[in-house]
DNA sequence: AGGGCTACCTGTACGC
DNA sequence: TGCGTACAGGTAGCCC
């Protein structure tokens, strides 16, 4: 489900919620998820505060005020809600209990995790150490991107690639290439400066315009109980196959192909 | 080394 | 209605 601009928005609302809060205690309602919930989360966080809340790319990490760090992964349907009482639900993992407030992760698939590290240690965790840039800050540019120019790939699966760029998945890079007017399949290695010019502005307009409407939901993408997220209304071309292009209007049906065994949906005369 | 594929898990939608 | 199948926005880890 979430790419960043999704987790993104979880972010602002937990960071509006928690912080500061102490925690009372943890419930570990199931561990299993891609990783198993370690035991020691819920006795290292006791009485620890919440004071800072991070995101990279698609990973949000919790700071707290004595040693401990914990990293987050939502996964494709990880997603948290906030009660002031717990009421059990079907796929719930852990239970944050703060003084007023429960902070519950619930994941169906259970592609989504929750590990803890040391404070110090969480930014070299493998996890995050080799991710590239945030696709919304200066250093994702047109220098950076001409070198990997050279890359055996895909536009499509060089954007999707967590190490070139933090945070974009397959909804978001379908939107940004239609955007850029280049299609999926181009090879890296055929694609011009100013293409480059063209795909970094898509980037940030896209991601920064999903922000600002709270994420895209298309299912299952819930903040404390409310249904967040209008993005999902403003795609061109994800999941409209078959659907006249918006561009070119009667002109064209929107294609979908798939890439690496991931849907890709295009115009195959808007893009190039 | 870089890049592609598959596994992981459950729910839903669809065809017969 | 029931059953089988395909598909779903994620990454890690394996294989070539």
């Amino acid at each position: 489900m979430p790419e960043l601009p999704e987790v993104e928005t979880v972010r602002l609302f937990l960071k509006k919620n928690i912080i500061q809060e102490k925690t009372l205690s943890i419930k570990i309602e199931n561990p299993k998820l891609r990783f198993p919930i370690v035991k020691e989360i819920s006795y290292k966080l006791c009485n620890a505060i919440v004071t800072k809340i991070l995101r990279r790319g698609k990973y949000l990490l919790f700071l707290y005020s004595n040693d401990y760090a914990v990293l987050f992964h939502l996964g494709m349907t990880g997603f948290f809600r906030l009660n002031e009482l717990y009421k059990f639900r079907k796929h719930d993992h852990i239970i944050f209990n703060f003084l007023n407030k429960k902070l519950i992760f619930n994941d169906v698939r259970k592609f989504g995790f929750i590990k803890l590290y040391k404070k110090k240690e969480i930014f070299q965790c493998s996890h995050i150490k080799n991710l590239g840039p945030e696709p919304l800050g200066c250093e994702f540019s047109i220098s950076y991107f001409q070198n990997y120019l050279s890359s055996k790939t895909t536009i499509k699966n060089l954007l999707m690639n967590q190490n070139f760029v933090a945070g974009l998945g397959n909804i978001y890079c379908s939107e940004i290439l239609f955007r850029s007017r280049i299609l999926p399949t181009r090879l890296v290695t055929t694609i011009k400066e100013e293409e480059i010019i063209k795909i970094i502005k898509a980037v940030k307009k896209i991601l920064s315009n999903a922000i600002k409407l709270g994420g895209t939901t298309i299912k299952n993408f819930v903040v404390s109980d409310q249904e967040v997220g209008y993005f999902k209304n403003k795609l061109m071309v994800y999941g409209r196959e078959g659907l006249p292009c918006l561009r070119c209007k009667n002109k064209n049906v929107i294609k979908k192909l798939i890439q690496s065994g991931r849907s890709t949906f295009f115009c195959s005369k808007c893009q190039i």
